[in-house]
DNA sequence: CTGTATCCCTAACGATACTG
DNA sequence: CAGTATCGTTAGGGATACAG
């Protein structure tokens, strides 16, 4: 993802003396989370990720897979067959993810409701211009 | 961060059908885990939060409170005093929040050298050209 | 001190057509 | 089936200057 580069960055310095964000960048993109979540319960093949994962596009879908791949949290295994079948599967390092990543679906589950309310309530304050005439 | 729709997007539409998106939203974003977690323990000041966390801009800062705050994540405390005075403190909400997040960089501690030596493993495998000769 | 307002750039993403 | 390749869009973010 951030290949190409032609020089060290300020990010990749950053990056280096920051642990924290070094992590989310692994997790965060739109949709590394529903692909780990998606592939936890075993091998799981490209087709099948694409239709249990609603609205991602190949690209994404092959993108996302290859950083997963490369970070060492999916695992590509293909199958010279014809026609080709490549299935993913998810390293025990991501499977120690997983436990997190459900803590954190719990956690939106249970105040979803509330933060959505919250949010309601604060565009309500800060609306368009007061106008009172 | 997603005002100003002219109707209702194929994002929106599709936030509203996966939760597990939604909380990442909240949570992504560059700075929004550093902020929860120099929050974490009590009322923090703006230019305290702008020390602490390294290399973001003032700019940066604003907004990610500002989202944080919609999201009922934390509390702007504003002290009518001269010169002024503002105070974060995250909600109990977001102090649930708080505990998978040290799951979560607590993960990243143990696995970032695994992490790092596949990156660069694979990184090795796919170079620039093969070129034998 | 605690922010806004601008400008600009890049990475991330989406759509779609093509291929081994 | 499992991808690339290409093109276009946009949202996120950095730098900086200004303001209550």
């Amino acid at each position: 993802m951030s290949r190409g580069n032609t020089g060290v960055t300020a990010q990749a310095v950053h990056a280096e003396a920051c642990p924290v964000r070094e992590v989310l960048d692994r997790v965060a993109g739109k949709w590394s989370v529903q692909i780990l979540v998606a592939a936890a319960h075993g091998p799981i093949r490209f087709t099948e990720l694409e239709r249990s994962i609603d609205g991602i596009s190949r690209r994404m879908l092959t993108l996302t897979l290859r950083n997963l791949e490369r970070d060492g949290l999916v695992t590509r295994t293909v199958h010279p067959t014809v026609p080709p079948k490549v299935e993913y599967e998810l390293t025990t390092v991501a499977r120690e993810l997983h436990v997190t990543l459900l803590s954190l679906t719990d956690w939106a589950e249970r105040h979803r409701v509330t933060i959505a309310e919250s949010r309601a309530a604060y565009d309500d304050r800060h609306r368009p211009e007061p106008l009172d005439a």
